[in-house]
DNA sequence: ACATCGATGTACT
DNA sequence: GTACATCGATGTC
């Protein structure tokens, strides 16, 4: 028997809340990826977010139904990948613990330590062949498939990495311990 | 351990 | 022209 993908429901609540209920869940494109270590939280009142604006042509997903994929480029090289959750609201999956597709992942990414393969928000986009092609495709169809996650450890919650515009907010979460996280949290 | 820098698509001034 | 939700290479302590 086979666990039943997380509802459509699963996204539709508050930002922060879907965020941190993420980690531990599991997330595969055609059958390759694992477990959600770290996530980021956007919304529509950040002035970090994509969607701080409003609606444009890139970060148009976000402002779709709960559920879905929002894509983009950055920094012109590398791709990132959001759930979308309430209008204007994403979470950024930051890293995986690689569980599946081992092997494809390292050919993808041109490196064998599984610490390297989806620890960043770049590295598990290539490690899971995600692109532009995903942006607003619904996540509980294929080629996504995310799974509940079992029972993990402790989730803690820092700043996000990266950004310069309301850098102290502690909307990153991570789980507690875990090799894979880009970045140590306390 | 940390600092700096190059690569370079897209959005915005 | 400048900034950016990044990564990997290189240089320094």
């Amino acid at each position: 028997m086979s666990i039943a993908p997380l509802a459509r429901q699963f996204f539709d609540r508050p930002v922060l809340e879907l965020a941190r209920a993420l980690i531990g869940v599991g997330l595969f494109v055609d059958g390759v990826g694992g477990t959600i270590v770290e996530t980021e939280a956007y919304d529509a009142a950040d002035p970090a977010s994509h969607s701080f604006a409003g609606p444009t042509a890139r970060n148009r997903a976000m402002f779709g139904p709960a559920g879905h994929a929002y894509v983009y480029r950055s920094y012109g090289i590398h791709w990132c990948f959001n759930l979308v959750a309430q209008p204007g609201s994403a979470v950024l999956i930051r890293a995986l613990a690689p569980l599946a597709g081992l092997e494809l992942m390292a050919q993808r990414r041109g490196v064998s330590e599984a610490r390297l393969l989806c620890s960043g928000p770049g590295r598990l986009t290539q490690a899971l062949g995600i692109d532009k092609s995903h942006d607003g495709l619904p996540l509980d169809a294929p080629p996504f498939r995310l799974v509940p996650g079992e029972a993990m450890g402790k989730v803690v919650s820092g700043p996000r990495i990266g950004i310069t515009r309301n850098a102290e907010a502690p909307w990153r979460f991570g789980l507690s311990g875990s090799p894979h996280v880009s970045r140590r949290l306390r």
